[in-house]
DNA sequence: CCCGTGATTTAT
DNA sequence: TAAATCACGGGG
């Protein structure tokens, strides 16, 4: 009988994917050196109905290939010609719907961090935004599709008791998506209401 | 407010 | 082939 794996978390809807990624562990592994942090803000992108996501009409490329793989692996695509996002693929292979990870507190390895983005003063601006924690934590195309229970370089620590109760969860539209009409306003982003190191206050 | 920056996508 | 776009971040 094969061990049981947490791969069930992640396929799910990526609404309910989204919110349930609030509280959990984002953990980078470079060079034996440990970088983590606390996800504190989440978008959900639907899938082929969803005019805000890559995956739009069912659009299927070289670059968001890794959205259509069973829910628990990455999605990392490179934008504006010198940012990197960080996306968890959510639901079943070829349900192409993930979870953009838009902020962290970071917890570990925070001077590794710092040496890492240069240009943030504070430690609330080490990883409040998508771009910014992928800097942060040196996540680039190099870890597209990887599978987020299993790799050595990056992971997900699940751990039940981290869970944010629903009153603690705000709920937002999301960012940077004005061109995508109705879908635009729809409240799709979640984020840990409070917390300081959310990328929109 | 504006702009950098270049891969990706879309139009011709 | 050429043009437009972009799930962003930093600086004024």
């Amino acid at each position: 009988m094969p061990a049981p794996t947490l791969h069930g978390f992640f396929r799910r809807d990526s609404v309910t994917v989204a919110r349930a990624l609030l509280g959990q562990k984002l953990v980078r592994v470079i060079d034996g050196q440990t970088l983590a942090g606390v996800i504190v803000e989440t978008e959900a992108y639907l899938g082929p109905r969803d005019r805000a996501a890559h995956s739009y009409g069912g659009r299927r490329t070289a670059r968001n290939e890794s959205m259509y793989l069973p829910g628990g692996h990455a999605y990392v695509y490179f934008t504006y010609g010198m940012h990197h996002c960080m996306n968890v693929v959510a639901g079943e292979a070829d349900d192409p719907a993930a979870v953009l990870i838009r902020a962290l507190e970071p917890i570990e390895g925070v001077e590794h961090m710092r040496m890492n983005r240069p240009a943030a003063r504070r430690d609330t601006d080490l990883c409040s935004g998508p771009g910014k924690l992928c800097q942060a934590m040196r996540i680039d195309r190099a870890l597209d599709g990887v599978d987020l229970v299993t790799d050595e370089r990056i992971r997900i620590e699940l751990v039940r008791s981290r869970a944010m109760r629903g009153d603690r969860i705000g709920v937002a539209a999301r960012v940077g998506i004005d061109y995508a009409g109705e879908w635009a306003g729809k409240p799709l982003r979640f984020f840990v209401r409070g917390s300081p190191h959310v990328s929109v206050r």
